[in-house]
DNA sequence: CTGAAAGCGCTTACAG
DNA sequence: CTGAAAGCGCTTACAG
């Protein structure tokens, strides 16, 4: 059933009232053509923003185009621009509240564009990671993706994307890219403030448990860290120098095999919320209490941060305004690709919780 | 840069040596038909698997298409179908490991099929929520959505989506809609198992913290709880009876309230995982031990339940099945609208944990 | 069972 | 600054 409304705008018009036009579906290029008394051509000038179009036209189309609520068909526009209104969110973090916080500040950036976001989870091991990707953009051909940490490492990855010509941000710890493509963290940093944050609470004995090498992530903020103890004259000595996975088991494992040194550390820095909810874990099964006995900060500030209990010190990245930013670069990108990007950069901030004190 | 692969292919065929067509962008139909020597109609005949087509034919051209790795284009298909080649996935539930798991659910149904996610988060209280549903679809023509609790209890939106002809799955613990537009979660059924586990530890004050009344499900899982507990001849108290709003916050203060009564129950079953880390808050606060103090039982095996100490007993939903089946559902749909669908249907287990255990 | 024509709703050169 | 024609890559009636 058509909505009524089509058709008494159709037939309101000066149309022979012998033969009413169908009124099927909603109102399309044409119909604002004839309603704004210009060719179809001009009303796509002003869908585009074209230059081309005196103030007055303009004025009167866009008026039109308001008083019915026209919006242009994606799919023919998209047919015609050979490019598909749609951002790809391409990624392989575990961490389903990074995600989500990624997403949400994707679709900030999406809302009342008319562009859709589009999911792509994948596994950066797997053997047809790149055949996948392949196919994804050169079937939907997206109006561009965002690639958040770790797929946005991948040096492939960036180079099979340009060979598509398709437009790409890459959310990561290191500039890998050009400005226009790049929205950079400084990991360091926070993992430093983290740093001496213990260091000030009076700790020496101070231990890191690290992310994957495949994370650069995991690099610079255990670099980051190391840098943040050498300002307290503090450093990172190798028995408390744990590689984990990111994951809550792997943090499990390597925090007992901290906290079952002959001396232990008094403060344990994770890479990661997850992990650090693993030394929780860890803690707990030895009998040492937070923060008594040990000092726990993580990163990401996830939620868990502060649903466990005690509260947990983590550093905090604005996840959300980070793929807000990385879908407005892109939608910029779709417009102007000619405009120069300026380089996006985002500093975290530690968050002091209950699970950071004094040592005994 | 044109692929190489696609010029060679198009001069391989008879066409003049003198003046080869230009390789742009990826084969069409008419490339594909002109391959296989038919007409392009018979070509789309192929795609969309049309009957009226000798197998002989039907080999050669399928021959072609996979020879080439010919994928029609979704924009042109969508065009003239009316119907893009996106499942949306339209949802208000707050806890990120629900939403990515009926994500990747959802996403394992599409791989391999063409169809994109397309994530739609929203507000239900919002008072724009309708129309901005209603131009998504009305904009984008998705083949089909997937609704999740709570916005799958919405009548109105189930409306708004018929009288717009739009394919929908409403996933939701009562049957609200026809068959083929639902998948049945017994929720009430899990909370049963709950409540029969803590009366077999030996539990007699047994609490209850349920989710706002705006949930359908919150309401299931109490009905299912008092029905288990009635199972054992037990009853749920009306001191012990609490509604608090799924939250990590509202499920502290339900908690305390419960904790601080003259006579405190020895158990709570919590409506979900993240009220449950809140009872933890709650008892930790009030220096009681779980499980010897209290035991605690939650709901929706979030990631959280296994890594919060001691690790929480909890009744699983399988949500990425559930995504993974919608999801199926709406590609059926949009292939043969014409079959009636079956209910689908999924029961919760009971994951036994740490947190549950006879009262002291 | 197969095909030539027209159309889906837009945009891109090309004129004027 | 504006428009008529052709085209994007498919599918839907309509013939045969």
């Amino acid at each position: 059933m058509p909505p009524p409304s089509h058709k008494s705008l159709r037939n309101g018009l000066a149309s022979p009232p012998v033969a009413p036009e169908p009124a099927r579906g909603p109102l399309t290029i044409n119909d604002i053509a004839r309603l704004a008394d210009v060719s179809k051509k001009t009303v796509s000038r002003v869908i585009n923003k074209s230059p081309l179009v005196t103030e007055e036209t303009r004025a009167r189309v866009e008026a039109v185009i308001r008083e019915h609520g026209y919006e242009p068909n994606p799919q023919a526009r998209g047919l015609a621009l050979r490019r598909a209104f749609l951002i790809g969110l391409i990624y392989d973090n575990p961490s389903p509240s990074y995600v989500v916080n990624m997403q949400h500040g994707a679709l900030d950036a999406l809302a009342g564009t008319g562009f859709e976001l589009v999911v792509r989870p994948c596994d950066r091991r797997a053997p047809d990671f790149l055949d996948e990707i392949r196919a994804f953009v050169t079937r939907q051909r997206p109006a561009g993706v965002i690639l958040p940490p770790s797929v946005s490492e991948d040096p492939a990855l960036a180079r099979l994307l340009a060979e598509l010509e398709c437009p790409y941000v890459r959310i990561a710890s290191v500039k890998l890219d050009r400005k226009a493509r790049t929205v950079l963290t400084h990991d360091a940093a926070g993992a430093a403030a983290a740093a001496v944050h213990l260091a000030d609470l009076g700790h020496r004995r101070i231990a890191h448990i690290s992310g994957p090498s495949t994370f650069r992530s995991a690099h610079e903020r255990r670099r980051g860290f190391i840098a943040g103890l050498a300002e307290r004259g503090l450093e990172l000595a190798e028995a408390y120098d744990k590689v984990a996975g990111y994951t809550y088991a792997s943090g499990v494992e390597q925090a007992r095999a901290l906290l079952t040194l002959p001396v232990r550390p008094t403060a344990i820095f994770a890479g990661n919320d997850e992990m650090a909810v693993g030394v929780y874990r860890a803690a707990h099964d030895l009998g040492l209490s937070i923060p008594d006995d040990l000092s726990v900060v993580g990163y990401d500030d996830a939620p868990i941060a502060s649903q466990v209990w005690p509260a947990l010190s983590s550093v905090r990245l604005p996840i959300r305004d980070m793929g807000k930013v990385a879908a407005e670069r892109l939608l910029q990108l779709a417009t102007a690709p000619d405009e120069a990007g300026e380089l996006v950069e985002f500093t975290p901030t530690l968050v002091a919780r209950d699970s950071s004190a004094a040592p005994r």
